[in-house]
DNA sequence: ACGACCGGAAACATCGGATGTATGGGTCCG
DNA sequence: CGGACCCATACATCCGATGTTTCCGGTCGT
């Protein structure tokens, strides 16, 4: 194992022992390298990896702290993953987004807040007036959409969830599919579709809730590729 | 931005415009450095950092090189998250465990393969001798328990779902939950439940074999949650 | 002709020091 | 009392030197 990792897996089990807790300010580099026997070099080495990570933040001319260490923070970087497997082949991205938002809309059924829900039809208001004028703020429209996927994906009081979630429907992802649903046209249906999402939720009901969600998805899905594949809709029909 | 992170967008820039491919050798520190406008330090923290993240592969006294970016090794890195997050509450991680290999198990179900069924099956009868005999060993009952979901994640045929399921379902996390699993002597009916897997997968049937999973993880949640944490009393000792 | 052994070149690993730069806090002056 | 200034601190960056590992090709013996 190289002086870096060893730097990495060091800091790494310090804060899993409670030696260091988010939001502590780290020694200075000379010392902490001395105390895990290794030069600055090798220790700036790995605190930039750990910087990456997103567990520790560093401040020129103050010093190194620990993160706060949520969940959606450390699942940031993640988001290489979606960039990269995305471009040629991003059914199995989509898949697993489409299992994550699926489960989020079902849980933020019964935990989301009247405010919550205030705001989420606010934005679908704002990208009603707009899809109505003239030159369609295409950026602001997907602006809208990910912050109401955002505001689903929070409400279901999981943070884990809502990191994953950030992560796999990351800007990149959703600009390629942005780009496709234009051309076609298809605001109108994305946009129905939303608020379909929106009223399940306003009921509170769970199971309508994840179904208008997974209907969205799928058709987003089938927006960018016209294979068949085989999303059976997760089996979620409440009826048959 | 920091020279490191110049030069870690960098490289991923480079990699996602294809001007770097997967398996593909960079050029030496040296002249890399040189043509990112960096000095070989700055370069070298970069490069570590892209190591951690499973991008790079470096390779002393030879070179480094770009990895296969496949999404298990790219997910791998979210270890930690788990590692941290589940220390104080494991709820929120199990519940995304619990969607992420229910829908593994479903879509299994239509696309595992006969020889898979088959090194599940010998899993499982090897799990059960081991029952059978007095000193149980813990550490392979252990393994056997990974083994066995990992075949089931596998086949699934989704890449980036395998990657999630085995960062979800890492050795650190098991290790918490089995030693709590093993004192309650839950052991036989872990293996039950595992054997009810299996049989609805050899029926190829997605909506068994979801439920069966979804049964299997519900049960060891609870169990977790009858636990009040981390005030282990220490008691290993052989007596008990 | 074939294979084992050996040596050197290449490339990364690690180290130590020197200098630049941003931050935060204490101090001094108005 | 408040604002501007100064300086110690800590990270940022670069450079040069040396160690270690790997790969490759040449050489020698059979």
């Amino acid at each position: 194992m190289s002086r870096t990792d060893e730097v990495v897996n060091g800091i790494k089990r310090m804060i899993l022992e409670g030696t260091f807790k988010p939001g502590d300010r780290l020694p200075i580099e000379k010392d902490l390298a001395e105390s895990l026997g290794v030069s600055r070099g090798s220790l700036r080495e790995g605190m930039s990896a750990l910087s990456i990570l997103g567990i520790v933040n560093i401040r020129q001319g103050d010093g190194t702290y620990i993160t706060n260490l949520d969940a959606p923070q450390l699942l940031a970087p993640m988001g290489f993953v979606v960039d990269f497997q995305g471009q040629g082949d991003a059914r199995h991205i989509h898949t697993v987004r489409r299992l994550l938002e699926c489960e989020a809309a079902r849980l933020a059924a019964t935990r989301i807040t009247d405010e919550a829900l205030a705001q989420a039809g606010d934005l679908l208001d704002e990208a009603a007036r707009i899809a109505g004028r003239s030159p369609q703020d295409h950026e602001r429209i997907m602006e809208i959409d990910i912050a109401f996927h955002r505001i689903i994906a929070v409400h279901a009081d999981n943070p884990v969830l809502v990191g994953l979630i950030e992560a796999f429907a990351g800007r990149t992802l959703r600009g390629r599919l942005w780009r496709s649903l234009h051309e076609e046209g298809a605001d109108r249906r994305t946009h129905d579709e939303h608020v379909a999402i929106l009223r399940a939720l306003v009921a509170r009901d769970p199971e309508r809730a994840r179904t208008r969600m997974a209907n969205h998805l799928i058709g987003v899905e089938e927006s960018l590729q016209e294979l068949p594949d085989d999303t059976d809709t997760n089996g979620e029909n409440g009826g048959a």
